[in-house]
DNA sequence: TGAGCGTACGCCCCG
DNA sequence: CGTACGCTCA
């Protein structure tokens, strides 16, 4: 028998062996939560001998469920794709996909993301005559989605526009219903609704989750909150693990009280305590609690290590931000020569635009890397085009895919007539394709011809749905709509055109593996997929660095971490100087930053940064100076702080002139062919297929497959 | 009525 | 620096 045991320190044991009633498990950062959360579902299935259907694990992010699926298979060797380890969202649409026709809704309902709400909130907004200047789409929308998760804020919001958002929040609710579609909050309302109303499922629910597990909770939001109230059966047993100091999702409707709620909801909860960090040096630890220490609204905890003190903190200041990123870089690069490996580094910024300076830098010094989030792939405009063509495919009705796929590529229809066209169905009360064969009543003769063959063309695709491998529906979609040939006059056309092409390979994957659903349930399953988890893109694999903001970073860690933009109005940024509430908040972010790191921390920032082409000089983030002088060594250049610009410049050019000596000794380019040979460390053997300015598509064999690289990649080599 | 082009504006964090 | 709107022309 294995010892689940063997790791865990008496606290964690504690935490593991309570399996009946309420837990909560406070766990400081880096003291082994995951392992007890992994444990206790090992220890559920193994010793207990529960059956993993009727265990339910939340957590916030995917990558915190795919990592605690792995180490369940891990630990005790089960096949985890079945069981229920998903975040909020996912268990929720995995809920509503079999029951959301009890609430009116059709089961092929499509989610739709932050964007495209906007778009909609900003149609409504024109359609009644509301000035979007004033109105702005950006300000209305979150103000809507606000108010999904707490009603009451509406008292809050002032004359003309508490009318403006009532209205707009009405008009967006039946938008959504009348399509079919489901935002990322109704994804949690709606379960909330089903679960309310239905009492025969709540119950079904009740008996099947026997024990609940709850992550972050922290940063749960009262519908996150009330959702798990609902789902708790009369046994209780529900464990949920949190840390108030790294609650950073206040903007989100995060509600630390949570914690607070659950002990009076649930009043006989046992509480542990998981204080001893194994993650980070004393010196790390250290600061991380000299910075934290400043919050107010907190309960005074203290993390200890026995990793020794390890290296002091840097803090490097760049006279420019050029300077900082190439210090990164060199950093980086020196490191890797005393025996790091590029997945020891991760870059943390507090925004994601900060990302593209050290693309840049890194993509010329040929150091691989990997940014999370961002304008993720799922995200770009051709690939939410084609997915708009598949939505529109299997729902014909779904008005706001329509309107993209009928403007994309042109085809001489525009605003008016698709106008026109959904007020003659809205009155009717006709399906979107049904008022096309009654368009003449509205319409001129060659637009509605053009609308029949639009018509046409996705009823045949859905034909080659069930008729075509996805490789093949793919090609034909591309083909027959137009749209490969609209990319020509793109300048961009050929990086769309491989993105593409990459959406394909992830179809035809699935298909392999789902053999036995049909292509339609297949395709829908995939778009759910895809919407809930558009954050990830496909190339996690691959050897880099890690570039991520704090956010992503919650539940991290990596040997050497950069903290960067370390300046007053960046980080902590500038709005959230305003409200205590914020500002500790983001003090919490910068506590995630910290306990990140293993064994080395650079803070970095610059005396001068061009932000939103304004020259703009910040001071150090507050947060260097809460920590202890003792424990950072300050590097650089600081010494020409206050010296003019100009004086200054001659310095970043010499770091400029090392750092391409550097990059050029270190750093061969690829010289790749399409149709060589080539020898990746990881993947071994692979055949070039093409070759663009930054990026090489490899063909490895199974089970590597198809794999989109960066050419210059040090991990390949020319046969 | 639709499409192309020049200009203006905005620019945080997640599922 | 990139997207999105508004104007003009076909």
């Amino acid at each position: 028998m294995i010892n689940l045991f063997k790791n865990l320190n008496e606290n964690q044991k504690e935490a593991v062996l309570k399996t009946e009633g309420p837990v909560i498990a406070i766990a400081g950062a880096g003291s082994g939560k995951t392992s007890v959360l992994t444990t206790r579902i090992a220890y559920l299935i193994f010793e207990k001998k529960i059956h993993f259907e009727n265990i339910l694990a939340i957590t916030f992010t995917n990558k915190a469920a795919n990592e605690m699926k792995y180490r369940v298979r891990q630990t005790i060797g089960i096949n985890t794709s079945q069981m229920w380890i998903s975040t909020f969202h996912s268990m929720c649409a995995k809920i509503l996909r079999e029951h959301i026709e009890f609430l009116g809704y059709k089961k092929n309902f499509q989610i739709i993301d932050d964007d495209d709400v906007k778009q909609l909130v900003k149609s409504i907004l024109k359609k009644n005559n509301y000035d979007i200047k004033i109105y702005k789409p950006k300000i209305i929308k979150n103000i809507v989605l606000k108010l999904k998760f707490d009603n009451d804020l509406i008292e809050d919001i002032e004359e003309p526009v508490k009318s403006v958002v009532k209205l707009v929040s009405r008009k967006y609710e039946e938008n959504l219903y009348r399509n079919n579609l489901v935002d990322f909050e109704n994804l949690l309302t709606l379960t909330i609704e089903l679960l309310e109303n239905n009492e025969p499922l709540r119950k079904y629910y009740n008996e099947k989750f026997q024990y609940i597990l709850v992550d972050e909770f922290q940063d749960t939001n009262n519908v996150q909150y009330k959702l798990v109230n609902l789902l708790v059966g009369e046994k209780q047993n529900i464990f949920i693990v949190g840390d108030e100091d790294q609650s950073i999702y206040a903007f989100r409707g995060a509600n630390i009280e949570n914690i607070n709620k659950f002990k009076r909801d649930y009043p006989n909860f046992h509480l542990v305590l998981l204080e001893e960090n194994y993650r980070s040096t004393n010196t790390i630890l250290k600061a991380a609690n000299q910075i934290i220490e400043n919050n107010t609204k907190r309960v005074p905890k203290k993390l200890f290590s026995n990793l020794g003190n390890g290296k002091q903190i840097t803090h490097f200041k760049g006279v420019t931000a050029r300077d900082e990123v190439e210090f990164v870089a060199l950093k980086v690069l020196e490191l890797v020569r005393k025996g790091y490996t590029y997945n020891d580094f991760a870059i943390l910024y507090r925004a994601n635009s900060t990302s593209r300076m050290f693309e840049e830098v890194f993509m010329q010094k040929r150091i691989p890397y990997r940014i999370y989030g961002n304008t993720s792939f799922f995200k770009r405009r051709e690939i939410k085009d084609f997915t708009a063509y598949l939505r529109l495919i299997i729902n014909n009705n779904d008005a706001y895919s329509f309107m993209r796929v009928i403007t994309n590529p042109k085809r001489g229809i525009g605003a008016i007539t698709i106008d026109k066209l959904f007020n003659l169905a809205a009155n009717n009360d006709l399906d979107i394709f049904v008022a096309i064969d009654r368009a003449n009543e509205v319409l001129g003769k060659s637009v509605c011809n053009k609308l029949l063959d639009f018509k046409n063309m996705i009823l045949d695709f859905r034909v080659k749905l069930d008729e075509l491998s996805f490789n093949d529906f793919v090609d034909y979609i591309l083909d027959k709509s137009g749209y490969v040939k609209s990319l020509e006059n793109d300048e961009k056309g050929d990086v769309r055109y491989e993105n593409l092409l990459e959406f394909k390979t992830i179809l035809s994957e699935n298909e392999q593996i789902y053999k036995d659903l049909s292509k339609e349930s297949l395709l829908i399953y995939l778009l759910e997929d895809i919407s809930l988890k558009s954050e990830e893109s496909k190339k996690d694999i691959i050897d880099g660095v890690t570039f991520m903001t704090l956010h992503s970073a919650k539940g991290l860690e990596f040997k050497v971490v950069f903290i960067v933009t370390l300046e007053m109005g960046m980080f902590p940024l500038g709005r959230s100087m305003q409200s205590r509430k914020d500002f500790e908040e983001e003090r919490r972010l910068m506590y995630v930053g910290v306990t990140r790191t293993k064994e080395l921390l650079f803070l970095t920032n610059a005396n001068v940064r061009q932000t939103f082409g304004e020259i703009s000089r910040n001071k150090d983030s507050c947060f260097i100076n809460e920590i202890n002088k003792e424990l950072i060594d300050v590097r650089g250049y600081s010494e020409y702080v206050n010296k003019p610009y100009r004086e200054t410049n001659f310095f970043s050019k010499k770091v400029l002139n090392v750092a391409k000596l550097e990059s050029l000794n270190n750093y061969k380019k690829n010289d790749l062919n399409k149709g060589e040979r080539i020898t990746h460390t990881k993947f071994g053997v692979g055949l070039v297929i093409s070759v663009t300015g930054t990026h090489c598509i490899i063909a490895f064999p199974q089970p590597y497959g198809i794999k989109k690289l960066l050419k210059d990649h040090p991990a390949i080599s020319k046969n």
